[in-house]
RNA sequence: GCUGCCAUCGUCUAGUGGCCUAGGACGAUAGAUUCUCAUUCUAUAAAUCGCGGGUUCGAAUCCCGCUGGCAGCACCA
């Protein structure tokens, strides 16, 4: 039975996009593999805790259609799913590893250590804790009785190559030497991360995991840590990060980070999925539109690049224009009404649904391009087709108060009729009409976008100029 | 600095010893369609496969070195 998790941590205002990502292949694999795929929230840093960011994190989850089968807000057989209740489990365990010999109490203040840290980047050595208390400190109890402030850290055996295999990179190894005697339980009595997730790895059975690149150098901890209990180890696999433009670690600095943003840009989760989805991974049939089920039909983790591929926003949007293009009009126009806060008119949307659709790459282009069915324009007619010649407009007036059958194609018909009659070139004669009308340079196709926004409000649109 | 990971068009990538004078997609450029903008279609430019050595009849593909990029080096995850 294959198990993966998704383990994010409620310190910043939403998912990050490399979380998703993360989150998107561990989903992938689970269900590809009828595993289960499950969220845990990994909440033990109390000072960089965000209200509310828990339940917009899962809230994210949910508007990209990445269903979990355990997690906090549904419970599940390995309850609870969130680090800070589960403060008793990590404590035992400490405890146990301190008995077994292989983690003590430290005593050390952070002056001290940050002084020894620096003395030894200077001696251009590995900066690791010279486990002054583990040497000197022969009862510690009696210390912690007297209400000294303490930490549990590992003790990391000498001498010893670690090795574990990556799914995607192979064998990778290193030496315990160049390892810290990393804290386990830090001082507010909270777990580090790397205590944290090897209990809750095991005693959750995750048999995959499946994160980002970074966490490479801290994984011989985790090995580490699962001999010292005498558990087996996971596999794991070591995702790529997701890179800025400039190749750096894609950051809010230089690129939109959280994931909601995307969403309220107007793009489709199905297609940051897609995009997502080929970075670091290519279609066996070289494919680029496909959905999750296909996803995670052709997927397997063994074909994962192991290079960190940037992020192209330009070429996410000219995916998201195509899902656009690819969505059936009602439900094109119940997204747009939707992502608009219901604040203009279903029916008028539905109209101008099919004028609009092959020129948005993302529903908040849509706004721009129809605000003048919505709302009277600012007209400025200066340098613009026929220029600040009012009388084209005038006649333009007339002759379409003529028109009986108030339809695209007679509407067409007539201006083109009248533009020969006046002898306009056609582009100038309908930039004219154009701006007119909708008050820009750039609009749907002009025939269809008059039909819609009707005779009566062409005609004083016109008569107003 | 130390430790580790990585290295094919600007970007995402195909490629796992001969089919590679390196293929596709985005983007760019040019053209066709068109009343604007898009869409659609066609074409073009774009990687001496980071560099240098090997191995081999033959290397983008295997090995070594170098260089470069990135990540990690917290009582953050």
């Amino acid at each position: 039975m294959v198990r993966t998790r998704i383990a994010p941590s409620p310190t910043g205002h939403d998912i990050h996009i490399g979380n998703l990502y993360t989150a998107l292949i561990n989903w992938t694999y689970a269900r590809k593999h009828n595993g289960q795929f499950i969220i845990r929230v990994e909440d033990t840093d109390r000072e960089r805790l965000v209200e509310g960011a828990e339940a917009r994190i899962l809230s994210t989850f949910k508007a990209f259609g990445l269903d979990y089968d355990e997690g906090p807000d549904l419970g599940g057989l390995y309850a609870p799913y969130r680090q800070s209740d589960r403060l008793k489990i990590y404590h035992k365990h400490a405890k146990e590893l301190v008995e077994k010999g292989h983690a003590y109490y430290c005593f050390c203040k952070k002056e001290r250590l940050d002084e020894i840290r620096k003395k030894q980047i200077s001696e251009k050595k590995i900066p690791r804790y010279d486990r002054y208390c583990l040497n000197n400190i022969k009862i510690p109890q009696e210390l912690i009785d007297k209400g000294e402030k303490y930490v549990i850290r590992l003790k990391v055996p000498e001498n010893r190559t670690i090795i574990f295999n990556d799914v995607i990179r192979g064998e990778i190894k290193f030496e315990s030497n160049n390892i810290d005697d990393q804290i386990l339980i830090k001082s507010d009595g909270y777990p580090t991360y790397h205590m944290a997730v090897v209990i809750d790895d095991y005693l959750m059975s995750i048999t995959h995991v499946i994160r980002a690149e970074e966490w490479i150098p801290s994984t011989p901890k985790h090995i580490l840590l699962y001999e010292a209990f005498g558990w087996p180890f996971p596999i794991y696999a070591h995702l790529p990060i997701l890179r800025n433009p400039d190749k750096s670690k894609l950051s809010k600095r230089k690129n939109p980070v959280f994931a909601s943003w995307y969403l309220e840009q107007g793009f489709l989760p199905k297609a940051m999925l897609n995009f997502l989805a080929l970075m670091g991974w290519s279609h066996p049939e070289q494919k680029e539109i496909f959905d999750l089920n296909e996803f995670k039909e052709k997927f397997e983790l063994e074909d994962m690049q192991p290079v960190g591929p940037a992020f192209d926003i330009v070429k996410l949007e000219w995916m998201n224009g195509e899902y656009i293009r690819r969505t059936p009009n009602d439900e094109l126009r119940t997204l747009i009404y939707e992502f608009y806060l219901k604040e203009y008119p279903e029916d008028l949307i539905t109209k101008t649904v099919p004028l609009i659709k092959e020129r948005i790459k993302k529903l908040s282009d849509y706004l721009p391009l129809c605000e003048f069915f919505f709302k009277e324009p600012e007209v400025d007619l200066s340098g613009v087709g026929t220029g600040r010649d009012l009388s084209l407009p005038q006649k333009i007036h007339d002759e379409l108060e003529k028109i009986e059958d108030w339809k695209a194609d007679v509407i067409g018909e007539k201006m083109q009729e009248l533009a020969k009659r006046e002898n306009v070139k056609a582009g100038d004669f309908f930039m004219t009409l154009r701006v007119a009308i909708t008050g820009k340079k750039i609009s749907p196709p002009l025939n269809e976008s008059m039909e819609i926004l009707g005779k009566e409000k062409c005609l004083e649109r016109l008569s107003k100029i």
